[in-house]
RNA sequence: GCUCCCUUCGUCUAGUGGCCUAGGACACCGCCCUCUCACGGCGGUAACAGGGGUUCGAGUCCCCUAGGGAGCGCCA
């Protein structure tokens, strides 16, 4: 059986790279049909806060990352990790330190000085004596002192770390608080997590978990480190770069689908395939095949996945997603056209849900003024002619529908000798407030016809006034 | 400083010793389509970090160098 776990901290947003975790730990889970688990790392109790743990939650629904078991917190089992103090203490692969945080400061930049990797040196590990005065004690790991550890990453390969690199770690604070690493081996011991998939920062801190796990006679899990996601100058993510939250990327307008298969494809490759399904993904994806070197995130190659998935999808469920931005535009969808007719006409010309949102508010509510190049540009005297025609036109169709009204702007074109572009483009300024929109026919069809015939009137009445100043 | 890790087009990647005169995708450039913007179609530019080995043969295996990253907390 396959059991794997995402382990945030909540010390903020999930970010862009622990999604890309959580989805390649969800995935091996999906793929085995073993649980996936989820544990809020939230010891530090100085940063970890409510909101985070929220936000966190949040971003797994909205990704659809699903999850067995959890959440769990590491605050309500500090019982439980007492206790496996206790238990390695009484077996003598514990011990109290009396050092203190000043003690340790002075040894650490001695250490650097003499330029040697700063470490404790145990110089409580067989202390025999009373307790110190005025101290309280942390709670040290007794690491073995030689032989080595030796991890089978199924991502990198065989790493080999000396135990003589390593020191005595406080798995207790002094105030009795488990630390750290302490907690994700008691963790992942009793929660019987087979595969610990996380970030590649964790590599050094795994052969010191291996240990601990060792002296508990606990199984050792296989790890899988993946690495890191870069800005896209290469640099370390951060705010700088953009959106680096999971949340951003739906208010920016992204479908989870979409985010997800750019995740999937960071760091990941099936041959040539680009576009995933989640079925294809659980199926195909293996982790021994992840690379090994950290990647940088290019918005341009997610807007184009975004933008596959706002055309190939149902637009029943992507008008789901654009009523939610409508929303944010403080628009009421139900005072014009239905959204998934929205979705097919602006489908083609959007790659986010929020540019589909703001490109169809003329839709739903009159513009307030005309975008100024694109009435410089069509607006003009020569534009009022065929709008005027139109209007004539277009107030005798029979019915209000596309292909009529096609027709009819084609004719008024021939009628009046002009190109087409000299037809449709004033009246799509007219209509639409703007030089870009669907199809003409599409766009008035979508807007009805009265809306459309009183911005004609409205663009000719302009036009006019123009002309008289 | 010490330890560990990484290195194919601008970016994401394919590649597991001969199929590689290195493939795909995004981006970019050109052409076509066209009522706008797009979509779409066709074509193009562009990479094995450097140096040594091993081998009949190396992007692929080994070593060194360079560059990058992470860790070295009573943070997670």
């Amino acid at each position: 059986m396959i059991k794997t776990r995402f382990a945030p901290s909540p010390t903020g947003y999930l970010h862009i790279g622990g999604a890309r975790t959580a989805l390649f730990s969800w995935l091996y889970a999906r793929k085995h049909g073993g649980p996936f688990v989820l544990r809020i790392e939230d010891t530090d109790l100085e940063r970890s806060t409510p909101e985070s743990v929220n936000a966190i939650l949040e971003a797994m629904v909205w990704l659809g990352l699903d999850y067995e078991e959890g959440p769990f917190y590491q605050t309500q089992r500090f019982e439980r990790y007492r206790e496996v103090l206790q238990q390695l203490l009484a077996a003598g692969q514990a011990y109290y330190c009396y050092c203190t945080k000043e003690e340790l400061e002075a040894l650490r930049s001695q250490q650097m000085a003499d330029k040697e990797k700063p470490r404790y040196d145990g110089r409580y590990r067989d202390y025999q004596g009373p307790p110190r005065d005025g101290v309280e004690p942390v709670i040290r790991f007794k690491n073995p002192l030689d032989g080595s550890v030796v991890l089978e990453d199924l991502i990198r390969g065989k790493i080999i770390i000396n135990n003589s690199e390593l020191d005595d770690l406080i798995i207790a604070r002094a105030d009795g608080s488990p630390t750290y690493n302490f907690c994700v081996v008691v963790d992942d011991m009793d929660m019987g997590i087979t595969h610990v998939i996380r970030g590649d920062d964790h590599i050094n801190n795994t052969p010191r978990q291996i240990n601990i796990l060792q002296a508990l006679g606990a199984p050792i899990p296989q790890y899988a480190h993946v690495p890191m996601i870069l800005g896209s100058d290469g640099k370390r993510l951060s705010k700088r770069h953009g959106a680096v939250g999971v949340m951003q990327y739906r208010d920016e307008g992204y479908l989870p689908e979409a985010l997800l298969n750019y995740l999937v494809r960071l760091g990941w490759a099936h041959g040539d395939q680009e576009i995933f399904s989640l079925d294809e993904m659980i199926q195909l994806f293996d982790l021994t095949n992840v690379n090994k070197a950290p990647s940088a995130f290019n918005t341009e190659k997610l807007l184009w996945l975004n933008q596959h998935y706002l055309k190939n999808s149902d637009p029943v469920h992507v008008a789901r997603h654009l009523s939610w931005h409508m929303g944010q535009l403080g628009i009421d969808p139900s005072q014009g056209p239905a959204l998934t007719e929205i979705v097919k006409a602006f489908r083609e010309r959007a790659k986010t849900l929020q540019e589909m949102a703001q490109a169809s508010v003329f839709l739903y509510q009159d513009f307030a003024s005309y975008d100024e190049t694109a009435a410089k540009k069509h607006l003009t005297a020569a534009a009022k002619d065929p709008l005027s025609a139109l209007n004539t036109a277009l107030a005798e169709l029979p019915q209000w529908q596309g292909e009529l009204i096609h027709t009819t702007v084609q004719q008024t074109a021939e009628q009046l000798d002009l190109k087409l572009g000299k037809v449709a483009q004033p009246l799509r300024v007219a209509v639409s407030g703007k030089a870009v929109s669907p199809p003409i026919d599409v766009t008035l069809t979508l807007l009805g016809r009265d809306k459309t015939l009183q911005r004609i009137e409205r663009a000719v009445a302009a036009i006019e006034t123009c002309e008289t100043r």
